[in-house]
DNA sequence: CCGCTTTATACGCGAACGCGCATATTTTGG
DNA sequence: CCAAAATATGCGCGTTCGCGTATAAAGCGG
């Protein structure tokens, strides 16, 4: 599996998406674990720019993933796959 | 340096204040970089939990850094660091 | 093909956003 | 030590959050 890299909501969105289907759960009971409405994960996933960053951070948390943050690299497959 | 990794608002908040003073910015310039309030950018590096992704994803770019999602590692310093 | 599950949307509500603007407080160099 | 710069914080405003709740629209299995 290659680097989930995220330049824009709409990519975080999607990462979160995998990774949550991954663990086999749906909107409804990942929102359970962590206090949130299975509308607002909706949202996070659809890549709203407007849900905060606790939203955020609570489905990471849940889903036991972690941020990184680092210099851009090349112009990478993210980009182009997400221009359209 | 090691890797820069988020766990919750407040480490990411700090990452974005270093990146940016490495960048020899303000966080009035980089506003206005990315048409945001110098008190906005400030709620970001604080760590408010309630900032809008819109706004992180708009100082990444602005940073010219990316975020990328992976499981946690094991129980890290930057845990512990953040405890306090 | 057809239910059932899952996901996307919508309403009214209270709270907080980010805005422009202004200012207190802290940090920084000289 | 002190002025200038940078950062944190406050107000009123219009907007949108996430909530509870509900429902429409996809997806999926049999």
């Amino acid at each position: 599996m290659t680097d989930q890299i995220a330049r824009n909501e709409k990519q975080l969105g999607a990462i979160l998406r995998r990774a949550r289907k991954h663990a086999g759960l749906t909107q409804g009971t990942l929102g359970d674990h962590i206090h949130l409405r299975q509308g607002t994960v909706s949202r996070l996933e659809t890549g709203e720019p407007a849900v905060q960053l606790r939203t955020l951070m609570a489905a990471l948390s849940a889903l036991d993933l972690e941020l990184v943050v680092r210099p851009r690299s090349k112009a990478s497959a993210a980009d182009i796959e997400d221009m359209f």
